[in-house]
DNA sequence: CAGTGAGCGAGCTTCCGCTTGACTT
């Protein structure tokens, strides 16, 4: 057995490393954190100083006890997780796990994946950090009281496993008060005029397009500006040239790269950190969970090699990035190619746009600024004191913006570089058209999940390996949903002056349309407004920027990690108890009208599994009706004329092959309901309209569909089937599947080959009833 | 996946950060 156990985080980084040590070290992976608090109880003794109670988690069981064993063979431990709050913690918690020796272990640390970085390391160990071990340890426990306590108090008083903590809170917060703000907008309008003057110079045809230097507010102003234009001339007043310079972007860290990679390809964020990962474990990119903007020095001297050869010498410029990051622990570098020299790799379609992505982000902020030069031309009006304004930008020296450009989310701040003519101060220019046109002012834009993360890191809330997770957390809890706004058709009227004539036309234009934006559901909107009811201080968006400061005290040693938990948990504690006593249910009902048959009031509200329409009073002797609200209908704007169509269903349309249909909405939408089978409409199909032709035939497409993904039945035993589904053939037999594996051939299978193959295999858990199996 | 919704109350859920596969109909 080798003399020396190193253990780190992550499995490639453990190969990597592997590779520099001799054959006296083995280097195995703990991935992640080995121990924590039991899930299914708080784990944090209130009455002992809060003292935590850990176990190894149920998938590290017998990693730790392989690792135990490599440990006790071994000499010297090596613990090298991640220079920061966690990875210190990851390594006291192998130390205890493990049951480690102080005299045995050695805890090293390095910030990038480099043969001299790691024997430098081994060169200079330390003891585990405490302090930093105890910050953790505040920020774990802090976060398990916010949301234990938070989370059932939600379900009692709003509506069954809801969920809310110190990060997905705050974030659903963000896109709950973007939605209000975009709600309460007060669009108005102006008119912009623009003009066109042709000019020629040094032989050449340009067309000068100038903007009105200021908004008129009415349509009259525009149209009398416009005409007391039409004896006007116009003159160039100034000509103004000032240098200008832009940097590139730093390289990549987690959020940066989610942010482009949405803008420039598209992405998702998961799907983003999906191929990240991919690109990482093949050995392609450095660690892609990481707040660091720094890069190595070998890879900045690669940097400079490449740019050389590429672009030439005076294209380079080797330059170092500091964070600006609120709450940076930067234990990684940037994220940039393992090889500088590879400008293309085989591999996938996404991970080859992805890895391009990350080599020209990389490469560029290793380059020259660019040299621009921006031009303004100011053209007077001879009876009016207004002046047109036109400007423009030449490239001088492109720099690093021959390899990149950063995207922004809001399309009109891309630059445009209109090429200006040369022309002189005090030449008359002819006037081509003059152009007053509606403009309508812009509601803020709704958060993508990547403008969504910009946010968070900006607010220091969440982790580069949270941001993900906790997009995907607010979604599941139906606390937000991803959608599209269609926007409005705006009447837009424009006004033309050419050759001495003014004149005006009405159209329309698209305003306010967005794609993938977050969208606050009901649910989400009640949520929030209960937390900033009663917690609105751990709703702060200064909140963990706050806490960050005391768990820095705790890591400096200057504060214990239990005090300032104590301090923050009896005034959080007595709001809970208060809370959980004081207030009632918490609905969010509105009372929309009265029903004009029964007399009754209608209601909407949040009801156990969400949004749902009520006719009666809750306390009257008689038992109201409900109904659940359609998706995209909600509490706040569904009208009682609307409501009142949702007491229509289940509707019977009639009897066919002996048994009634029926059309009705439940929980996953309108269908239709034929001898006990259910058959969903399609979404095009308006639930008030299906007749009993369109039933039948719904019902015949789905029969169809399923006649395709079954391979084999048996006559002796209709319970028993071979179908084909998404993730390839299986055996249904009695309601539950069974996958089957790649040697079988599914076609030839015999009734007594499947009853031997339902014996053989587990049966594929129950999506639902997935974490409830796991514990029995 | 499938038609719920009050109230009662038993029993359960739920957090954030560190890591990968296993698994899904």
């Amino acid at each position: 057995m080798a003399k020396n156990l190193v253990i780190v985080e992550s499995p490639a980084k453990a190969k990597t490393i592997e590779g520099f040590l001799g054959k006296d070290f083995t280097v195995k992976s703990s991935y992640g954190h080995v121990r924590d608090l039991n899930k299914n109880n708080l784990s944090v003794n209130i009455d002992k100083d809060f003292e935590p109670e850990y176990e190894i988690s149920d998938d590290k069981k017998t990693l730790v006890a392989e690792l135990t064993k490599l440990s006790k063979g071994a000499d010297t431990v090596w613990l090298a997780s991640d220079e920061d709050r966690e990875g210190e913690s990851i390594s006291w918690h192998l130390y205890e796990a493990l049951g480690l020796k102080d005299k045995e272990t050695k805890r090293i640390v390095f910030h990038e994946i480099t043969k001299p970085a790691i024997l430098n390391a081994i060169e200079n160990p330390r003891d585990i950090d405490m302090n930093l071990v105890a910050a953790q340890q505040a920020r774990r426990v802090l976060d398990r009281l916010v949301g234990y306590e938070l989370s059932p108090l939600l379900c009692k008083k709003v509506k069954p496993s809801l969920s809310a903590g110190r990060v997905q809170s705050v974030a659903v917060r963000l896109i709950v008060e973007r939605e209000e703000e975009v709600n309460s907008f007060v669009q108005t309008h102006s008119y912009r005029v623009m003009a066109q003057f042709p000019v020629t110079a040094d032989n050449q045809e340009y067309t000068l397009v100038a903007e009105l230097s200021t908004r008129f507010d009415s349509e009259e102003e525009a149209r009398n500006f416009l005409t007391s234009c039409i004896d006007a001339t116009f003159r160039v007043d100034a000509v103004e040239k000032k240098p200008a310079s832009k940097s590139p972007a730093p390289p990549f860290t987690t959020s940066t790269l989610q942010q482009e990679a949405a803008r420039k390809l598209g992405f998702s964020v998961s799907n983003t950190m999906r191929v990240a990962q991919q690109l990482y474990e093949s050995g392609r990119i450095t660690y892609m969970r990481t707040d660091s903007v720094n890069l190595s020095k070998i890879a900045l001297g690669l940097a400079k090699q490449e740019v050389t050869e590429n672009y030439g010498g005076k294209y380079v410029k080797t330059r170092q990035y500091t964070t600006r990051t609120k709450g940076a622990q930067e234990a990684h570098e940037a994220i940039r190619p393992t090889d500088l020299n590879a400008q293309t790799i085989k591999g996938t379609n996404d991970e080859r746009r992805l890895y391009e992505l990350i080599w020209k982000r990389t490469i560029a902020s290793q380059m020259a600024d660019a040299q621009l030069e921006r031009t303004t031309i100011n053209i007077g009006v001879s009876n009016s004191d207004k002046q047109f304004v036109a400007s423009g930008e030449v490239v001088l020296f492109d720099g690093f913006l021959k390899v990149y450009r950063e995207s922004y989310d809001d399309d009109h701040a891309e630059d445009k570089s209109d090429l200006l003519p040369p022309i002189a101060v005090g030449t008359s220019l002819d006037l081509d058209k003059m152009e007053a046109q509606q403009r309508y002012t812009h509601h803020p834009l709704r958060y993508t999940e990547a403008s969504l993360v910009r946010k968070m890191e900006e607010l220091g809330i969440g982790r580069p390996s949270t941001y993900a997770p906790t997009i995907s957390t607010i979604q599941k809890r139906d606390y937000v949903v991803k959608g599209d706004i269609p926007g409005v058709m705006l009447d837009v009227k424009t006004i033309t002056l050419k050759n001495g004539k003014l004149k005006e036309k009405e159209g329309t234009e698209k305003y306010g349309s967005e794609k993938g934006k977050l969208l606050p559901t009901d649910v989400g909107a009640l949520v929030n407004k209960f937390l900033l009811q009663y917690f609105d201080d751990v709703l702060d968006y200064n909140f963990t920027a706050n806490v960050e400061k005391e768990f820095d005290k705790i890591a400096a040693g200057t504060c214990p990690w239990n005090d300032m938990i104590k301090r923050f948990y009896n005034s959080f504690h007595k709001q809970i108890v208060s809370t959980t006593d004081n207030s009632g249910k918490f609905s969010g009902e509105r009372l929309l009208g009265v029903d004009p048959v029964s007399g009754k009031n209608v209601f909407v509200k949040i009801g156990r599994y969400g949004p749902l329409a009520q006719i009666g009073d809750t306390e009257s002797e008689e038992k109201p009706r409900f109904a659940g609200l359609r998706k995209n209908q909600h509490i706040e704007t569904v009208t009682l004329e609307e409501v009142l169509k949702l007491f229509d269903f289940p509707r019977s349309l009639g009897e066919w092959q002996g048994h009634e249909i029926t059309v009705a909405i439940g929980r996953f939408g309108p269908y239709v309901k034929h001898d006990n089978a259910f058959y969903s409409l399609a979404k095009t199909d308006d639930p008030a309209a299906i007749d009993m032709d369109r039933a039948i035939e719904i019902i015949n497409e789905k029969h169809e569909k399923e006649a395709q993904n079954t391979i084999r039945v048996f006559d002796n035993d209709a319970e028993m089937k071979v179908m084909n589904g998404r993730f390839g053939p299986y055996i249904s037999y009695q309601k539950t599947n069974y996958k089957l594996p790649k040697s079988v051939d599914a076609k030839a299978l015999t009734y007594e080959d499947c009853v031997k193959l339902v014996q053989e295999i587990k049966p594929a858990a129950k999506r639902r009833s997935s974490s409830k199996g796991k514990k029995a």
